[in-house]
DNA sequence: CCTTGTGAAGCTGTTCACAGCC
DNA sequence: GGCTGTGAACAGCTTCACAAGG
């Protein structure tokens, strides 16, 4: 047995890997409840997320000790303890800051309010988008930023605009509340100790895809 | 001195973490160069790139070597030999499946093009939209699939489809010879040993950050 | 003298293999 | 009997610190 999540609710650090597969495995068991199944094992739930059945158990037991040896997991019983570790319990308010076609895709995407991500406000620096309506939001001017961002108490924010503007909105973000940045503007934010940025940057997936391509050729050469 | 790329052409394996970075120093780079810098040493073109020092130098080590010892690295030299790395000096065709909101902003989207991928064909499965320009490319139907990544020797292909539909779209494109996919639907995809997928989950980098904004107030509990 | 290129050390993450428990 | 939970082995990645070399 373990310290885990002790009784006085001090918790004990999650390696930065389990934490990013912790919402896989939640979506995993979620289509595993979809479809009727109330228990499964390890081997099952790991090749719905596509992972090692050990590195599943290993991850899970960073949370607690929540499955039953000898016969497996209850489905609704382990979401519930995933949901609770990463939050999931809670709603959390977002703000996209540029609404070009990324950023418009990213307003209508449903993904984001199913996984308890609440779209809370839109900005645009051009005018002619300004106080329009994108997926029912209305988009702010990115002068009124700091005052709506305050004012909704928003911590996380998505970065849509283009590269040169980023570090600029990063900046007054920051200076506004915000400790979460999604970045997919293709440029390194500087931002404080205190202030987590995670980069998007999607046409690099593509080129380390051409890498492993052009490798594969070369092989015939 | 190092093995690196021999001069048979035979190349000797560059890590999985390195090549995921190569992207980003190449655009560092670039940016670089905009900028009218001809040299540079490891410590500016790191802050750059938003990486430790040593890191860039052990990366660039494995490609051979590039810079001069008590000087630095010239922007272009350098430039030229990570492109070349990373196949940057040929263009890709690529496919996108799925032109809902996100498609078509992946469609729309001009990181691409500058970095050498060349969208080729777009496919959605509905009706209303087969047919329609989107950033000036015919949708094609779905069921044209095969035909059309064959006839183009299509190898890399973008799946932006609803979860439910991913897999067997994977399933049709790689019969039809792809064999690098980036995928953004939220479900992992079942493909052989001879195909590589990189999956790009836009709700779950949000869940991420959502985890250690949880952790922050709980210290605060 | 200055900065690269790189062994070696240290760290993190993954996999193995089995003890523990139902 | 069978599956979880986990120490121990392993593999890969990052950082350090310095020798090599312009």
């Amino acid at each position: 047995m373990n310290d885990h999540t002790s009784p006085d609710g001090s918790t004990n650090r999650v390696p930065d890997a389990t934490v990013a597969r912790l919402p896989v495995y939640l979506r995993a068991l979620t289509a595993l409840a979809d479809s009727g199944t109330q228990r499964c094992d390890s081997t099952q739930l790991a090749a719905e997320a596509g992972v090692n059945p050990a590195m599943l158990r290993k991850d899970l037991s960073h949370l607690g000790s929540y499955g039953t040896r000898g016969v497996g997991y209850d489905v609704g019983y382990l979401q519930y303890h995933i949901a609770r570790a990463i939050g999931q319990t809670q709603d959390w308010n977002i703000a996209i800051i540029g609404i070009g076609n990324l950023g418009s895709a990213l307003s209508h995407y449903a993904g984001f309010s199913s996984r308890g991500m609440k779209i809370k406000a839109l900005f645009d620096a051009d005018p002619t988008r300004v106080g329009t309506k994108v997926a029912g939001h209305l988009v702010h001017s990115v002068d009124d930023l700091e005052k709506i961002i305050r004012k909704n108490a928003i911590v996380i924010a998505v970065i849509a605009t283009p590269a040169d503007q980023a570090q600029q909105i990063a900046d007054r973000l920051i200076s506004a509340g915000v400790t979460s940045i999604l970045d997919f503007a293709p440029v390194h934010i500087r931002v404080p100790d205190h202030v987590q940025v995670r980069r998007v940057d999607l046409a690099t997936e593509l080129q380390i895809l051409a890498y492993h391509e052009q490798k594969r050729s070369e092989l015939s050469a």
